[in-house]
DNA sequence: TCCATTAATAACTGTCAGGTCATTATAAAT
DNA sequence: ATTTATAATGACCTGACAGTTATTAATGGA
């Protein structure tokens, strides 16, 4: 017999289950667009779910059906899929048979490229500024993304010193110097850049910076521009 | 005669004038000093006024007595001098009279260490986080701070060039690129390094740094390490 | 010692935002 | 058409926090 209690109210684990079904519709994703955006804007604290929730052009109790809590929005945002773009890297230097110092301007080029042109390249920022209030998402973040690409910007350093075109530095300090610049160029862009502070031109800057470096690893004396 | 009117309140203005002249008191830096902590920790809206006071060791209501509100707090940390340190840099230009190379390499050391020394290394990170929701303050700071730092190491730029020490690239991009690790570096060890994400070690960061940078620039191939 | 002035606070208030719930709209099924 | 299941929301509740005020403690000058 069906146990026709006298509960109603569907218990939490059932809801928790009914949203994990939901979190995969179109929906969630518009919600998360919406979050992203004003994460990236306010910060965490700053932003109300409400608006979040208006910005989608739903109410505040719509979004407390597809997401348990704001912390549980926020951490499907930030682990939202850098990987593959990162990943379209690693494929650049599998398929690769050229110089390292094209490669490795062809691979800092597209990620910049890729980055810039999808709200991903907010999260950086975002992720920066609520790292202590969340310690656990910072780690994860930092395993998933930042050790990601430095382990296939750590590649590229050694095939360009195994073929004797890179002089044998600090991997790891050359890999983030690599790095620091594109996360500087897209942490200043979401903050003080949409603050109305000049910001550098893009790909300017991108191509001194591998101009700079590439010449600053080389082991033979480059042509120089 | 005296106009022994019926207020007996102080006016708004009054309150705020002695506020003014208790801000250069002793307990004041002692509440900024707590403030950058806490702000640097969890952000500006995510830190509560009361645990200021309570770092500081005072009562809530007594920060409100050096403060007009919160926002006052916050922009008087921002606004405090890294203006001073950032002037021994173009002291030491001044003095210098070595190659351009040394003074580069001198002149980032030095802000390295006098900046980590202090609690300042921490309001990059601060300001990166905040700047949209306080734009005017982000200008401010950019004018005061950055646009400074950016003009004194330009100088070293020019000297460089000048003396054909250094090759002549895009000045504007080139500073961007010296000044890009030590800001990452900061930031970073303000918001995912303190929440336990490893860290590279400063000054071989830094040394490899200038190494790279430094034989970038260089119009003659360098003694290499 | 007394008074006047200033420093400091505990207790209070109003507002605002996260989260819930009872109810209504919408779609599906028979 | 009627029932059932699901999607969506307005109205509500509650805790937390910025900012205020009435009161007390400290200070100092005569």
């Amino acid at each position: 017999m069906t146990t026709k209690a006298t509960i109603i109210r569907p218990t939490p684990a059932a809801v928790e289950k009914k949203r994990a079904r939901r979190r995969k519709e179109a929906r969630p994703s518009e919600l998360m667009a919406a979050a992203i955006e004003l994460f990236i804007e306010r910060g965490y604290a700053a932003t109300r779910s409400e608006d979040i929730a208006a910005r989608a052009g739903v109410s505040k109790a719509t979004l407390y059906l597809y997401f348990e809590d704001k912390e549980a929005l926020f951490k499907a945002v930030i682990t939202q899929g850098v990987v593959p773009i990162l990943d379209e890297g690693a494929h650049l230097i599998d398929e690769f048979t050229g110089d390292s110092s094209t490669l490795l301007r062809e691979l800092l080029t597209r990620w910049q490229v890729r980055f810039s042109a999808s709200p991903l390249c907010g999260i950086p920022k975002l992720m920066i500024s609520e790292a202590r209030n969340f310690p656990e998402l910072a780690l994860y973040h930092e395993k998933v993304a930042y050790a990601h690409a430095r382990k296939i910007l750590g590649r590229v350093i050694e095939r360009g010193v195994a073929r004797g075109e890179f002089r044998s530095l600090d991997q790891d300090a050359v890999v983030e110097l690599l790095i620091a610049p594109l996360l500087m160029h897209f942490i200043w862009q979401h903050s003080m850049g949409a603050s109305g502070c000049p910001t550098v031109d893009p790909t300017r800057y991108l191509d001194t910076h591998l101009d700079l470096i590439l010449a600053g690893l080389a082991t033979q004396p480059q042509p120089r521009s």
